[in-house]
DNA sequence: TTGAATCTGTGATTTAATTAACAATATTTT
DNA sequence: AAAATATTGTTAATTAAATCACAGATTCAA
């Protein structure tokens, strides 16, 4: 079963509202409830959950902790994922200490830099690797994706270096495009673009 | 002329790369080489440059400066933007770093935070007011656009006091999903989702 | 216990975005 | 200067995503 790319973000999505119903003591939500709690439609939301092959008690709304577990067996993998991040720099630093507070089926295990006063300090619990022990450290801990925190103008190089250490996801946060082989997934995220194209709705709103 | 979404964000990256020609000294680009910048078709290219009305010399490419200056025509404001980071921690210090580094259309103005330990100092330039000036602030000097990487919990109240002060677009790097106004341009960034759908494709690849 | 109301699941339709196909035009080759 | 080649601009076709529309299923109200 191959799902659309955007349910599966709403999925994840869904997921944080409903954990966040249930510690609230709810224990059963509508399409409609979920829909209002994300910019969303109810039918979206009953198609995002037909698409994963869930289906409630009629008329009662769906079961939270259900349909929590039947999206974490979509999304997470089993044991969980182990993730890199390359360059520890301001925003690496800011998004390691982000997710390592979290409990989470993705764990980031290893950063990595070249500048020689990062190298094997400790960001949040987190060890410093040096670049060139890339290969061996991502083999040695199983690491298959990697967050790209690195400066534009080694991006490219060290994505081929990432490439060949057989990393298979990768988030980019640099603003240059890569390019990577089609067995890796590339999800990219420009800040300047999302930017400049808030201040062009602004400056030419639609409607 | 109302412009497709993807294209607006395409038009900005292809900005940067016609920019980094121009820096090489080159004069044209045929469609299929800035295609190849990006991880993109020929026509794709044509098409967006289409619908922004622009049209090359025939079979010499596109002249690059004026494509520069076209897509500037688009995409900026005549006088530029002028954007408030709201929460000053990890995250938006690191955003405010990074953005006041690069000369554009954009200027980060201010900063907004509750902590009296970063109220009046001064970061990268940019100065910290308490939120409760955020109104009169914002009405001063004249902020249209606000990045968001305040606390999750608290990401729903500021944005109420944001729509209150007039703010046109918002760029939310919490994880909470936002309601806006109609008028008021939103986008947002979910890192965790983000995270996860590379995660799942990792898992599940497509082909 | 019938009728109205509410909510889900899904086929059909619409809309948005991408890709294919190709005529028109300029350039190069012979 | 005719033929071959390369590139654009655009119409048409395709694909992907979102929305409409409505048939069931269940509950509630009288
Ligand atoms: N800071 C932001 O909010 C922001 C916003 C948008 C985009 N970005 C992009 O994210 C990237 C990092 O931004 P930043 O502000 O954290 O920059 P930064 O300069 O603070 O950090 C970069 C880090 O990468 C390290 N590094 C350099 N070369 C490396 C290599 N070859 N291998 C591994 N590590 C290497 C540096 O030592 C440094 O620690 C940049 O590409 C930037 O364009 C950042
Ligand atoms: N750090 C990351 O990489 C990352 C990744 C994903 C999402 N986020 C989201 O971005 C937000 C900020 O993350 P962070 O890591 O920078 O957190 P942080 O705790 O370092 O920073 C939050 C800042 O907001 C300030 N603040 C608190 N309440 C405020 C209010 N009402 N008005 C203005 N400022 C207020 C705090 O004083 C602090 O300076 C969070 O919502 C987080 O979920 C961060």
């Amino acid at each position: 079963m191959t799902l659309p790319e955007r349910t599966v973000e709403r999925l994840s999505e869904y997921r944080r509202s409903l954990l966040q119903c249930l510690e609230e003591g709810k224990t059963h939500i509508f399409s409609h409830e979920l829909a209002e709690l994300h910019h969303n439609t109810a039918v979206q939301v009953r198609r995002d959950i037909m698409f994963i092959g869930y289906t409630s008690m009629q008329r009662k709304g769906y079961d939270l902790r259900e349909l929590v577990d039947v999206i974490g067996d979509i999304l997470d993998s089993e044991r969980g994922l182990n993730v890199a991040v390359i360059g520890i720099g301001n925003l690496g630093r800011a998004v390691t200490t982000y997710f390592v507070g979290k409990r989470s089926k993705l764990n980031i295990i290893a950063t990595f830099d070249v500048d020689t006063t990062k190298i094997d300090r400790v960001i949040s619990g987190v060890k410093c690797y040096p670049l060139s022990r890339l290969n061996e450290v991502v083999k040695a801990q199983q690491i298959s994706i990697a967050i790209l925190t690195v400066p534009a103008d080694s991006a490219a190089e060290v994505t081929a270096q990432l490439v060949e250490a057989d990393i298979k996801g990768l988030m980019n946060f640099t603003t240059v495009p890569l390019n990577v082989p089609p067995d890796v997934y590339l999800d990219e995220f420009d800040m300047i673009t999302s930017l400049e194209k808030v201040a062009y709705f602004v400056k030419s709103p639609q409607n």
